[in-house]
RNA sequence: GGAAACGUGGCUGAGUGGUCUAAAGCGCACGCUUGGAAAGCGUGUGAACCGAAAGGUUCCGCGAGUUCGAAUCUCGCCGUUUCCGCCA
């Protein structure tokens, strides 16, 4: 959420930041609001500090005196009540209406309205070429015994899948890959929680609004769709110390997904799943929106390289305004090469909010003249299973079905290709 | 799942309806003292909101209630601890 002062004296910067997100928000309704709450507040301390007063008096008197005072201060919590109720009524409407209003989008963000707007900034590699017809990884997985969707779906339902032998001993390779590479950029490592209560989620701005995209328990938890959440909830009300700065984190976690406004999309395979499990980066940093800039190009580049490390062609894009998050003030995705679909696909996030997210989840530090500050935060993810496996496996694929093991993964994996035996090939 | 106890500031901890503007100690900061340090002494020591300032309001886990007045009483929730049961 953004800071009430700002939003007061900059109207006109937040109006422009919504309407280039494509968000429908009343700001003239906020402020007229917030005139009302301030004048609300400031009738509520008078009358607060009357009867503190005669606290004081009604405390040392006795008799008649007494009882002509009791009687003139129950007049005053009267009026108090009214004020309050009012108070009250207006401080909801303030407060939802706060939460709606979203951060503004960085100048660099181009205009647009979803993610065909987004603008290429950078491409790496070449689509990989084949000199046979290149097949999808439901076909190629399925064959070689190491993914079984058929049974995925018998057991879990639509989107369920099961990961199998070299296919598990792929994604483990991958990962500790990850941990090598991430660890590496000074990132501390974190297994986290998936099931969150409700607070979290409204810090980091997943609700109120995502409420249809996420599972929910009979005791009230929601189910995290990334590790985001439960790690930025991790330093929640808490004062930090400017020598800590900046926090890089890893954070693990099982993430689930309804995925409620995409039941069409990519019903085969591993690219879209309710269940699946990520490595994200998360990093909180000094109130600087230089700070924030450097760490956003650096999280993203960490993630490029670790693409790079697995040798698989991509393309980075920054978000254009229409495919912005509430919080977020710019985005750069990158897409990896899928061959069978002849196009890059999504693998990785990185954006930074400011302190869009730590102003709710209360996340402060003391800075170098021992002013209090809202943190600033900064999120991407490292690397997604299974939909990893997804441009490994089709851009690693033999005319035999068979896929040979990055390089860099060889000695996770223990060999050099998967199912090139005629024993696996043969199931 | 059953029962009980507890939740106070950076920390320990007092406070069971009214000068609580929260005792005291520890810690921390500054000063005095000292050749330097320690000890000692003195002063200070949080956050949010309103205000140009003076000052005002709020915060004793969170929320609601009783009362002229709540850290203190009542109810609900969250959390911690202990005992019992169950599971591994």
């Amino acid at each position: 959420m953004l800071d009430i002062h700002f939003i007061r004296e900059n109207a006109d910067l937040v109006k422009a930041g919504a309407a280039k997100k494509l968000i429908t928000v009343d700001i003239d309704r906020l402020l007229a609001l917030d005139d009302e709450r301030k004048t609300l507040r400031e009738q509520m301390d008078q009358k607060k500090n009357e009867q503190n007063r005669a606290g004081q008096t009604i405390a040392l008197a006795h008799g008649e005196e007494k009882e002509r005072l009791l009687e003139s201060m129950r007049h005053v919590k009267e009026s108090f009540g009214v004020l309050e109720e009012k108070y009250k009524t207006v401080m909801g409407q303030w407060q939802e209406l706060m939460l709606t209003v979203p951060n503004i989008p960085d100048m660099s963000v181009p205009e647009g309205e979803s993610d065909a707007d987004n603008k290429e900034v950078k491409t790496w590699g070449e689509p990989t070429k084949f000199d046979f017809a290149p097949k999808d990884h439901v076909e190629l997985m399925t064959k070689l015994g190491i993914a079984d969707f058929e049974r995925g779906t018998k057991v879990a339902g639509f989107r369920g899948y099961f990961l199998k032998g070299d296919g598990v001993l792929l994604a483990n390779a991958i990962s500790q890959l990850a941990l090598k590479h991430f660890a590496s950029k000074g990132h501390e490592l974190l297994i986290a929680p998936s099931l969150v209560r409700r607070e979290t989620f409204m810090g980091t701005g997943y609700l109120p609004q995502g409420e249809e995209d996420l599972y929910k328990t009979q005791d009230g938890e929601y189910l995290a769709g990334t590790a985001e959440v439960a790690t930025m909830g991790y330093y929640m009300d808490e004062t930090l110390e400017l020598n800590q700065l900046p926090i890089k984190l890893l954070a693990y976690s099982q993430c689930f997904r309804r995925e409620a406004g995409a039941h069409g999309k990519d019903v085969r395979g591993l690219i879209r799943v309710h269940e699946f499990f990520k490595w994200e980066q998360v990093v909180l940093c000094e109130a600087s929106h230089a700070a924030s800039v450097e760490m956003h190009e650096a999280i993203n580049r960490n993630t490029e390289e670790f693409m790079e490390l697995l040798g698989i062609p991509y393309h980075t894009v920054v978000n254009c305004g229409g495919d912005l998050g509430l919080g977020q003030v710019k985005k750069y995705d990158i897409e990896l090469w899928v061959p069978a679909e002849k196009t890059y696909r999504e693998i990785s996030s990185a954006s930074y909010f400011h302190d869009f997210q730590t102003r709710r989840l209360n996340i402060r530090y003391r800075d170098a003249e021992g002013k209090m500050q809202f943190a600033h935060s900064l999120n991407s993810t490292a690397v997604p299973f299974p939909r990893i496996l997804v441009s490994i496996i089709e851009n690693y694929q033999q005319a035999d079905g068979s896929i040979r093991v990055p390089e860099a993964l060889v000695p996770f994996v223990g060999k050099v290709a998967i199912g090139n035996d005629a024993e696996v090939l043969g199931h």
